[in-house]
DNA sequence: AGCGATTATATCGCACAAGATATAATCGCT
DNA sequence: AGCGATTATATCTTGTGCGATATAATCGCT
């Protein structure tokens, strides 16, 4: 017979959005996001643009495949988002001549340009967050064990 | 003159895509939707109608603002997706008869129904994820007041 | 060399997100 | 009562995200 019915997990609960990982994960991205898009967009960049801007900005040229598995990203979202940042005259798309199947990414005059002109942006962000470093840091190792956990994860589900 | 500028804070560092951490967190949030994934297209759910679901599995009827609000989603995305989730049968959206601005959104009764069939998602998503239980409340914990400092910082950026 | 399997991008379709703007109903003040 | 301001949704546009599929180039094996 069934006795201590009375205390919590019961799994009705379990559905509050309350108590829900996902939830707050998925709105401070969103959140956070929409804080960059003022700094951003006076280059005419998107958030996901920038990432993309980050990932060559550390190595320049790079396949679209390689900045995909940085950013976690595939090729139906990149290809729109890199033409885009084509015509902005940010990077060019070539063909690489030994393997025609790859296109290359690099940045132009431009692109490399911007670099400089985004260095304020990471200082200026965490002015305007003004949330305790000490809390900021500790997040953000939690985050980057989760997320290592969840690529390590991901090729589970996959196969 | 310069002199101690051999050692870190420099600008340019800061643009490292390690050192950010909007990026973990964007991207721990859509691999973590990714997982969920396979749970709610069982019952033909995207993540964001789940989150509404999980707003009106506490309280029915909600207004749209009131859903808005809870899931921190404007009105140019909720309204295409509580259509959908209309049309699915899921639930009803009528207009208030004291205040004709208002629709309110209530469950129907297969509404109603999907929140038992729904109850083991949490569970089988902690089991799926794999994760340290005691980081993952570390987590949401820390996640939770970054959330709640970005809702109250919001309305700064909005003034 | 020949051809099936693999790989790298691209395309298509659908569903968010969010700023800007539109529309309609209600409120508040005189 | 009248009317400008506010409020609640809706619509439009642009830009992601991602599953599924297409296409083209390369690889691997015989």
């Amino acid at each position: 017979m069934k006795v201590a019915l009375a205390t919590p997990p019961d799994t009705a609960t379990l559905l509050d959005l309350d108590k829900q990982l996902c939830f707050p994960l998925y709105a401070a991205s969103r959140l956070l996001t929409r804080i960059y898009q003022p700094l951003l967009e006076r280059y005419g960049l998107t958030y996901p643009q920038y990432i993309v801007l980050m990932i060559l900005w550390e190595k320049t040229p790079c396949s679209v495949t390689e900045i995909g598995e940085r950013a976690l990203l595939n090729s139906n979202t990149l290809t729109p988002l890199l033409k885009r940042l084509e015509q902005q005259g940010v990077i060019t798309r070539t063909r690489d001549s030994g393997d025609e199947r790859v296109v290359m990414i690099a940045l132009t005059e431009h692109g490399r340009a911007l670099k400089s002109k985004c260095a304020c942006i990471p200082t200026e962000m965490q002015q305007r967050l003004g949330f305790d470093p000490d809390k900021a840091i500790a997040l953000k190792q939690l985050l980057d064990e989760f997320l290592r956990h969840l690529r390590a994860h991901a090729s589970d589900h996959l196969a």
